[in-house]
DNA sequence: CCATTATATGAATATATGTTCATACGTTTA
DNA sequence: TAAACGTATGAACATATATTCATATAATGG
């Protein structure tokens, strides 16, 4: 996978060719990084209020807060971590900005840690 | 949803339907805890690169660690982890404790999640 | 142009989190 | 039973994170 070319096999405590497999296999860094990012943005219980209100209609801030029952300022900061993972989009309508999910996509993920958490 | 009846509708800057509305479709409290709790799990390179590569194959701890290179302690609190969000399951053989995946789900809310990151 | 409204952002603070180190536990083997 | 091995865990530390407060930006209406 990496430059590394299964040098640990012979040292490490066992099964050599388990670690081999392993390794050729495993994701790359940079992928593990970023995917890592991705979940670690969902995994806010504010996040994930928001991305879940979003998943049924646009709204603006304002009432993403009053739903959340959080401060303006709480909202702003998280809708501007949604937007770096590229959870949510954003369209402007007069002094307001309207948020809605970035892609349908989203919404699969939510529903899948949702029956993941209902399954028991 | 919760006890609450739209009370903060009235008073709030903006359209108190779509507050009311979005309120009533909300998660639950607890279940936005618990999905975020989850993901939340997933959101860590090293646990995600565990997650991974035990979608392809059971490993002893071990082993897991020279693939994800990093300590065993490390690793074991991280499976730990793993096992209290019902992201992998494990079972003994001998000394080694052997863990996979707790169940399909798991690798498909891995794969959507590479989906995402990959989508651009 | 000024006041108002909606949103964004920087700084600060309290809390949570990941890794390491040392050590404990449990199983196997000598 | 003692030693060795694989794994688990508690404490400690450094770092990351979420919220709040104050304030800035941007758009609208008077």
């Amino acid at each position: 996978m990496n430059n590394s070319e299964c040098d640990v096999c012979e040292q490490l405590c066992e099964h050599p060719q388990a670690i081999c497999r392993a390794r050729s296999e495993a994701l790359a860094d940079e992928d593990a990084r970023e995917l890592a990012e991705t979940f670690k943005i969902l995994g806010d219980t504010t996040r994930v209020k928001i991305l879940q209100i979003l998943s049924r209609c646009e709204l603006c801030v304002c009432d993403i807060a009053a739903v959340v029952g959080m401060g303006q300022s709480a909202v702003s900061h998280q809708l501007r971590l949604l937007r770096g993972a590229r959870l949510v989009k954003y369209r402007k309508e007069g002094k307001m900005v309207l948020y809605s999910l970035d892609d349908d996509h989203i919404s699969m993920l939510l529903a899948q840690g949702i029956e993941h958490i209902k399954h028991r």
